[in-house]
DNA sequence: GACTGTGAAGTAGTTCACAGCT
DNA sequence: AGCTGTGAACTACTTCACAGTC
């Protein structure tokens, strides 16, 4: 992997698991090429894009033909560093992290979850699914045993700090924070956020505007006729 | 509200929640105002586009002094169309749907769940937490009883389009869509996802990046002192 | 004929820097 | 003095359009 081709526009890695997601698909169904423009259909955008995006990753398509299937898995998954499988390790065994750690998804797409800890000593040595909750003083010793383990933060906002600090010390390197707070972290960590009830916020606001559509649509008398 | 106003640009929308969160916290610990740099740190971006992103609410904000905290909030509520709560339907009782269903974030920041459906008859009529397990056939009657509904699709991917369906026969507007696969809907219905196995692996990415940084740092003898 | 790869043009988003208000 | 609001400069991203290849 050349440095050219680590320099990849944020916009474009955002997107790229979904194609990745889509070419797995296609190679189950014995696809053995797809064009940008099928791609494209797939995922929800404009064939340029599609293009454009997967040239960062090197000039893999054929010219009359597209993009041999099984290659460009291949290549996506170097690209995004998912030749390798990653252990999870869920810290809070509230209603989500107990889901997050029971979710078929994550190891179907290179993620098993190898542990579940909480703080709560009522909950310790509980079982959860195929996860039995272990006390979150053992954080350290359970992430040690892996090289690269991505650390969830399920807990309550208060208490997500302490645990990217506990994550951070134990040598984990990415974090995935589903707790509603920002957290703190040597710039050597990665850190992504999900907030589940900002996404609804979101989505509240964008359906005044397709409310609109519908609306003027109506006026327009393009529903009744 | 006017014209002006709703032409807010997205990447300005998808950081207003987090504003919001901020200022909710600010308003229980009593703060009068905040400055476009308090709410820059604890949002993680910088001052200047704070306040951007405020001029396109209309400008609320007292030079010299900041912004007053209670009249932000309104407005914010107001430009994401929050002054109501949103009452939430979740499709797919399985370990995210269940979870969702009992998350107490979403009640606390307005969006209380409703009703939980499954088509597995196995499920129908099981109780999880509050909720009794009902049948998808149930679900245009379920949602017929509210005015504006937010419907979750929380089931497999194969399921994912026929539920979507579903909710929009059912009159649904909003759809938040946690199943790893894109929904086609008519363009007067707004949808969002959220896959979470995609966020690991952009996760995956930009670890490799982050620990590029840890090794520079440690070659430049930063680490060590 | 079909489809890629990419400069160039166009659009959106960010940051600067400072005039203007309190 | 402190902080907002915003044109202007800058950077990032998208889309067009077409030469180049199979």
């Amino acid at each position: 992997v050349s440095e050219q081709q680590r320099r990849i526009p944020g916009a474009t890695v955002a997107r790229l698991p979904e194609y990745l997601r889509i070419l797995v698909q296609l190679a189950q169904r014995q696809h053995r090429t797809v064009s940008s423009g099928q791609l494209a259909e797939l995922a929800g955008v404009n064939a340029a894009k599609v293009r454009k995006d997967l040239s960062h990753l090197g000039t893999y398509g054929t010219r009359g033909v597209g993009y041999d299937v099984d290659f460009l898995l291949f290549q996506m998954r170097v690209a995004l560093g998912l030749t390798q499988d990653w252990p999870v390790l869920v810290v809070g065994a509230g209603n989500l992290g107990r889901a997050l750690a029971n979710y078929d998804g994550f190891a179907e797409r290179g993620f098993p979850v190898v542990g579940l800890v909480d703080a709560d000593p009522a909950k310790v040595g509980t079982w959860v699914g195929g996860f039995e909750v272990r006390s979150v003083d053992e954080l350290a010793a359970l992430a040690g045993g892996h090289e690269s383990l991505i650390g969830v933060i399920a807990t309550p906002a208060a208490a997500a700090q302490t645990v990217a600090d506990q994550l951070v010390a134990a040598g984990v390197t990415a974090i995935l924070n589903f707790a509603p707070v920002l957290v703190n972290v040597p710039d050597t960590v990665a850190v992504r956020k999900v907030d589940l009830a900002l996404e609804l916020q979101i989505l509240s606001f964008y359906r005044r505007i397709h409310e609109d559509r519908a609306l003027t649509a109506e006026a327009r008398g393009l529903t009744s006729g």
